[in-house]
RNA sequence: GCGGGCAUGGCGGAAUGGCAGACGCAGCAGACUCAAAAUCUGCCGACCAUAAAUCGUGUGGGUUCAAGUCCCACUGCCCGCACCA
């Protein structure tokens, strides 16, 4: 029987029987977890993109078994979120129903891919026994105090009258109705991420990561050093005071306190409470307005730094602290509330933005640094480099020294100090939306906000709940859900509405895994110091920020809270390629160029599938789709079986003792180098050359079949060597010619990986190129331990070496060892 | 605007600073065949009738005995961040 998909499912039952994937924690072998980013399991089957990532990290993870390791290979789905809500409310099924359903159909299609998944450690998030742990970790955060409520700002779309996640904000547009978006504050629960702010980036050089993904998280977490200043207020004539009755400090960070005897005015956001402090009486209406304009502008629009400043005056002054100068006080909205203090001191001579906005609005410029003393640089003025004027005692000092005596002096009666910012802001996890994991808290009328007794978890996702938005939280209209008792006082309370973002259950998965029928406790310390942390964690580049920053993050904090002692969740990590459709753009429905795997699979099977996947693409690269490569690994395939069937009429492989010919010396060289050369481009993700050796190798043992001393059980030991080399990539074909047609002992992935001798690969004469001034001339045949000396006698006796010097003289002669030599000539 | 990545035949793609184009697809020629398919063998960057020579890794410079690879400037595409003070 020739390779074809029933070839598949004849392997796929027999391993199941067999339970060959089973994990067995106690098996020899060093653990080692491969992971796969789990899916969201979407009604359609199984995307290119799926199987690019799991086939591929499943050959992978055969490799890394054949070689020795003991696997941890789990499988699961990231089931709750956005799409199976807006299903729900597109057709009226119920999202648990719709994502069960379609759970089980993903789980048929990765078994019949072939991967090594052991499903006795699947997980499924929006399941109760998930979620319960979910709810608890909350909590823990909570009473650690890296969970808290505070007012802040979300996209809001007026028509629909309900909240939108980013995602759902299309340009600036409700994804629904295409309304424009506004934002409206609300209270939320966040997720203190900034107290990790310089662990997660002091972590990052010493993990194995893509450079650049570690470089966005970087951007990401966005360090600034630079210094906070203060200014006091002055508010209708008079001092502004703080609750203790001092003069109140307007506080500013900045990384250019060099120019602060140039601050001409002051920036608020408009949207800050500050700003409704400063703002006085007869300035209130302005102000206000420019508020509700600001308002609805949207997030995109605001950000445009294309855009044209716009701003209002509040009344209030500044005071600077060191020239006693009186300066406006303003609200524009290029000042962002949350960054910083949200408070800026502008000065216009050296800073392009405030140039802008001091000219439209007549505010006073005043340089205060010059490329050197008495230039008349043309403003904005913004180069690094220079000496300070019109800074009074400051004058004359380079401007990075300027800094310290600034900010030296500014400390010595407490205004200001040096400060490290980061643009890393804490993480808003709550959702006004159905479908996710409920926030384990009650809201009492005498005793607040009261977290869930650990022995009511977990808090029951209700099953009955009119998900249609309208403005509220689904939750928040089911009563049954909302009414409770408070856990301290006994009183009737109320449970918080909202659920969590999907990122918190994906935050955390991939510890839950080696223990996930646990239900005393999130996982057992013991389970998870024997296999975690992930080794090799391989998924989408499009997850470099948000879910490998937050899965940092919450592996920190559990550290900290005592459940793990490491503390980085992926050791290393790989992003595979994103495949796009014939056309060369991404796919997409809308687009019409998508490739559904299926058809493909069916008619080749997966073998050929996974195998063209591999050998078609830079694993890292990926690149559009095409399909005529199918037809090269069909026929790849369909050589392999030819060699095993002349092999499987050879009743022994074993060449102990045997005298290789020359021929089979060179079959043999040319199996070691495959070897080796596959064993290093597998490990290193590199897949594509990985079948080119052995297609290599497939020609080689071609030729060696005409050989006058052809040696039939040699043949047979190299030809079960390539399909111990092809296994990890076409699964149950090899297992098939291993088990049924070479009879060997089943199965062919207990087998040991191959192991190259480099005894094998030490060539008596090697054929290296002359160059002469870096250009190759001719060849020469060398003995492959020749010294520098002897290959320039060998080069220099050569009868093309006189032509190809044309008359120069020798300058100098390089030999690089078995690669080339270079006569340098003149 | 800032940061990062990429750019190699008709195509997918190979090349620890050391013979550019591995391996394959497509194409061409041949073998087998009555014929076709399948299979096998050979050729296959450009210039050129052919060979030799020459030119060739987005563009222009540079470092080096030697550059696709390192450095500088630029162009195009992709990705991330985007008024971060």
């Amino acid at each position: 029987m020739s390779y074809s998909v029933d070839i598949d499912r004849k392997w796929q039952k027999k391993w199941e029987e067999t339970g060959l994937y089973k994990f067995d924690p106690d098996k020899e072998g060093e653990k080692l977890y491969c992971l796969e980013m789990f899916s969201y399991p979407s009604g359609a089957n199984l995307h290119l993109g799926h199987w690019y990532n799991y086939s591929l990290t499943d050959s992978w993870s055969r490799f890394k078994r054949m070689q020795g390791y003991n696997i941890f290979h789990p499988m699961g789905f990231d089931a709750f979120g956005l799409p199976a809500e807006n299903y729900a409310i597109k057709t009226g099924i119920h999202p648990q129903d719709s994502t069960l359903k379609n759970i089980a159909t993903m789980e048929k299609q990765l078994k019949e891919m072939g991967a090594t998944f052991d499903w006795d450690y699947e997980l499924a998030t929006c399941m109760p026994d998930y979620y319960k742990w979910n709810q608890w970790l909350f909590i823990k955060l909570f009473e650690k105090g890296l969970a808290y409520r505070k007012n802040a700002p979300v996209n809001w779309c007026p028509n629909c009258k309900t909240v939108l996640a980013n995602e759902q904000v299309v340009d600036g547009k409700c994804e629904r109705c295409d309304n424009e978006v506004v934002r409206k504050n609300m209270t939320q629960w966040f997720f203190k991420i900034t107290d990790y702010a310089q662990e997660l980036l002091d972590c990052l050089p010493d993990l194995d990561w893509p450079e650049k993904t570690k470089k966005i998280q970087t951007n990401w977490i966005g360090r600034s050093e630079g210094s906070q200043v203060a200014f006091t207020v002055e508010k209708n004539g008079e001092k502004l005071k703080d609750e203790n009755g001092n003069d109140l400090k307007l506080e500013v960070f900045t990384t250019r306190a060099d120019t602060f005897m140039g601050v001409t005015y002051v920036v608020v956001a408009p949207e800050s409470e500050l700003c409704a402090s400063l703002t006085t009486d007869e300035c209130k209406a302005a102000v206000e307005e420019y508020r509700l304009a600001t308002s609805k502008v949207n997030d995109i629009d605001r950000m445009s730094t294309t855009r044209e400043k716009t701003g209002v005056f509040t009344g209030s002054y500044a005071i600077h602290p060191l020239n006693g100068r009186k300066v406006p006080i303003w609200a524009a909205d290029y000042v962002i509330a949350g960054y910083g203090t949200g408070v800026v001191m502008a000065v216009p001579a050296h800073d392009e933005r405030d140039f802008d906005f001091a000219t439209k609005y007549g505010l006073d410029i005043i340089r205060v640094v010059a490329s050197e003393p008495g230039a008349e640089d043309a403003l904005p003025y913004c180069e690094k480099k220079g000496v300070l004027v019109n800074s009074g005692e400051f004058d004359g000092i380079e401007m990075h020294a300027a800094i310290d005596a600034i900010v030296g002096k500014l400390a010595t009666f407490g205004m200001g100090e040096k400060k490290v910012n980061y643009r890393l802001r804490d993480w808003l996890i709550s959702r006004q939306r159905y479908w996710g994991t409920p926030i384990p808290m009650i809201h009492c009328e005498d005793c607040g906000v009261v977290p869930v007794p650990e022995s009511d978890l977990p808090v029951l996702l209700p099953y009955d709940v009119e998900f249609t938005p309208d403005g509220e939280s689904p939750l928040a209209k089911c009563e049954s859900f909302m009414n409770c008792t408070c856990p301290k006082c006994g009183k009737p309370a109320r449970r918080d509405p909202d659920t969590m973002d999907t990122f918190v259950d994906s935050s955390w998965y991939e510890l839950r895994y080696p223990d996930n029928r646990n239900d005393k406790e999130i996982f057992s310390r013991e389970k998870i110091d024997r296999l975690c942390p992930v080794d090799k964690y391989v998924g989408g580049p499009e997850h470099a920020a948000m879910h490998l920053l937050y899965s940092r993050f919450i592996c920190k904090a559990m550290r900290d809270m005592g459940l793990v002692d490491f503390d980085e969740p992926f050791k290393s990590l790989v992003h595979q390629g994103i495949i796009l459709g014939p056309d060369g753009n991404r796919m997409s429905k809308s687009r019409g160029n998508t490739v559904a795997p299926d058809e493909y699979v069916n008619k080749y099977g997966s073998d050929v599938f996974r195998t063209y996947l591999a050998f078609g693409f830079a694993y890292t690269e990926g690149g559009p789709w095409s399909d005529t490569g199918l037809q090269a690994i069909t026929k790849f395939i369909g050589r392999v079986e030819k060699l095993s069937e002349q092999a499987s009429s050879i009743a022994s492989s074993d060449i102990t003792g045997l005298k290789l010919s020359r021929d089979a010396q060179d079959l043999n060289y040319v199996l070691h180098y495959t070897i080796k050369a596959v064993t290093n481009d597998i490990d290193r993700f590199q897949f594509n050359t990985s079948i080119a050796r052995m297609m290599e190798l497939i020609n080689a043992i071609g030729k060696y079949k005409d050989s006058s001393e052809f040696n039939e059980n040699f043949f047979r030991y190299v030809v079960e060597k390539l399909v111990l080399l092809l296994a990890p990539f076409a699964p149950h074909l090899c297992e098939d010619i291993w088990c049924d047609r070479l009879g060997n002992e089943y199965s062919v992935f207990n087998c040991k990986w191959p192991e190259f001798d480099p005894a094998a690969l030490i060539k008596d004469t090697i054929e290296i190129a002359v160059q002469i001034n870096g250009k190759v001339m001719f060849k020469v045949d060398i003995p492959s331990d020749a010294d520098q000396a002897a290959v320039e006698e060998i080069v220099k006796a050569d009868e093309k070496f006189e032509k190809a010097l044309a008359g120069r003289n020798i300058v100098k002669f390089i030999y690089v060892k078995g690669r080339l030599a270079n006569v340098v000539a003149k």
